[in-house]
DNA sequence: GTAGGGTTAG
């Protein structure tokens, strides 16, 4: 299969100076024309003014998402703004301050935080939503909590933006008390009926895997309050996530009803509902509907297929993708390298890698992980290391694509080496590592590293994360150690049908089939609950292979 | 007067 680059020219243009800025300017602040004359002046830099709203429209205009502002300016206005001496303003001080946070500038944001003598409830709401914004969401939940104790009563700003990283923090995710502390604050400021945060709090209880979500918008409609594009977004994805269909279709049918089959994003997240619930037909019909066709309704298109792995319509989808004047962008690239990986087929993966190449990708760090997948997992580990050691931007998520490609060929020195390297300096590893670590354990019966690998789990608070706590009790598995299991499990507090069901087949996979039996019958005796279709299934493997069944 | 919620991606 071979893919071709329509496009010739894929370096964006780099505009000029400060000109591109005043362009800018003039075309979004006709109104008002102080930001003009600062603008003006700051290309001349003969006459500095000192007023403080040309300088914060300057900011805003900058600031603007629409607004790609060239580098050399960016730089500027933080001196600039210091230097004409409107620092102790806070309303000036806040624009600076959102231009960094938009622009994911995280130093830069928290420096002049820092910086600021008076900070006002903006400042806060601006803060926190930037660190959600720049995958950040521990530091977000952080600040909120320091806003709050210094006597800020957060309004539908600084709650819609803490519950967006109460939804995306691993470690609020372990635990609901903050989501309920959080929904119970809206409740005190009679804000949770409000369609911002009635959307947010949907979405979390959803994400805690409530189904409370459903309720939460009837309740909306009860209100008198109209749901817009987002409450149908957040309620689709909401029913995607608690697997309610039934709700899903509503919705479906109520964006119909209101005619919202217009907008793009109601109609991609409708897609991808469909495709997760396996309803492939119905997601891709609907593609087919969406008028105006963006880089997500293509990347949904492209991902949904792409998890039946069907290597060759995703990468006709990819092809046309371009051919309707739609650019692929790092998402894009993610999925198709994660693709071929999957589907072995190197040949596909080096071609996807070099347009990723070209079209500009190559330093980007979704990107660079998806490519480490793809060569891991083609069993080219050698070129997939080489890569990982020339890259120049790397994250958590980098160590752990090449510590799963070590572990997925069992090359447990390698993957430990890594994982201790990691440790050693001093990034954290996430709910990600350890089972990329483990799963190099699987055949490995290597008792020292698995006792370090769990120690760093307990370090680290991952006892409770149901994928680490899984990968142990499989690695426990392949040491034979039915103390061992019971203990992970038993740390991670959550002793339910999943976690036996879970255990018991471990044991299984590894032929030991005295030991699921002895785990049954534990499980009767401690456990009220009925033994789920899973578990049956297990313990009949079990009987058969110990021939106690003929 | 500024700030905010969503969809694709591990």
């Amino acid at each position: 299969m071979m893919l071709r680059s329509k496009s010739s020219s894929m370096k964006p243009a780099v505009a000029g100076s400060w000109t591109f800025l005043l362009q800018a300017a003039i075309a979004s602040t006709t109104k008002r024309p102080s930001a003009f004359s600062t603008l003006a002046s700051y290309t001349t830099a003969t006459i500095p003014t000192r007023d403080p709203f040309a300088i914060m429209n300057a900011i805003s205009v900058a600031a603007s998402p629409s607004t790609t502002a060239p580098p050399s300016m960016r730089r500027q206005l933080h001196p600039s703004t210091i230097k004409l001496g409107v620092c102790a303003d806070t309303f000036t001080m806040d624009h600076l301050l959102i231009f960094y946070s938009r622009r994911g500038n995280l130093s830069c944001a928290l420096d002049l935080f820092d910086e600021m003598l008076q900070r006002n409830l903006v400042t806060w709401t601006a803060m926190v939503s930037g660190m959600v914004r720049s995958g950040a969401p521990e530091l977000g939940l952080r600040l909120f909590v320091s806003m709050v104790r210094g006597g800020f009563c957060p309004n539908e700003f600084a709650l819609a933006s803490v519950l967006s990283a109460c939804c995306q923090s691993v470690e609020a995710n372990a635990k609901l008390g903050l989501g309920l502390s959080l929904h119970g604050l809206a409740f005190k400021a009679a804000l949770d009926g409000n369609p911002y945060v009635g959307s947010s709090l949907m979405l979390m209880y959803a994400k805690y895997g409530y189904v409370a979500a459903a309720e939460q918008l009837v309740q909306m409609h009860h209100s008198g309050i109209t749901p817009d594009v987002f409450t149908y977004i957040s309620a689709v994805k909401a029913s995607s996530i608690t697997r309610e269909l039934k709700f899903g279709q509503q919705l479906h049918g109520l964006v119909i009803q209101n005619m919202l089959q217009s907008d793009t994003s109601v109609m991609n997240v409708l897609v991808d509902m469909y495709f997760r619930v396996g309803l492939k037909d119905i997601a891709v019909a609907i593609f087919g509907k969406i008028r105006r066709k963006d880089t997500i309704s293509w990347n949904t298109m492209i991902s949904g297929l792409a998890r039946d792995e069907d290597e060759k319509v995703a990468a006709d989808c990819f092809v046309d993708m371009s051919r309707y004047g739609c650019k692929p962008n790092q998402v894009t690239f993610s999925v198709m390298l994660r693709l071929c990986g999957a589907k072995e087929n190197a040949s596909l993966g080096l071609q996807i890698f070099g347009l990723a190449y070209l079209h500009g990708y190559s330093d980007n760090v979704l990107v660079a992980n998806a490519v480490i997948n793809m060569l891991s997992r083609c069993g080219l580990l050698s070129c997939a290391y080489a890569f990982f050691c020339n890259l120049s931007v790397r994250n958590v998520a980098t160590c752990n694509e090449m510590i799963a490609g070590y572990g997925l060929h069992s090359c447990s020195e390698d993957a430990m080496r890594l994982f201790r390297s990691l440790v050693c300096f001093g990034a954290k590893p996430d709910e990600f590592t350890y089972p990329a670590v483990l799963c190099a354990f699987q055949q490995a019966h290597d008792a020292r590293n698995h006792e370090q690998i769990h120690a760093s789990v307990l370090k680290h608070g991952f006892a409770s994360c149901k994928f680490v706590s899984a990968s142990l009790v499989k690695a426990k598995a392949a040491l034979g150690s039915i103390q061992g299991s019971l203990k992970v499990t038993k740390d991670a507090e959550k002793v339910d049908l999943v976690s036996w069901g879970i255990t018991m087949s471990a044991f299984l996979k590894h032929g030991l089939n005295d030991e699921v039996l002895f785990l049954f019958n534990l499980f009767r005796s401690d456990f009220t609950e009925k033994p789920d279709e899973f578990i049956l299934a297990t313990v009949l493997n079990a009987c058969a292979n110990s021939t106690l069944i003929r």
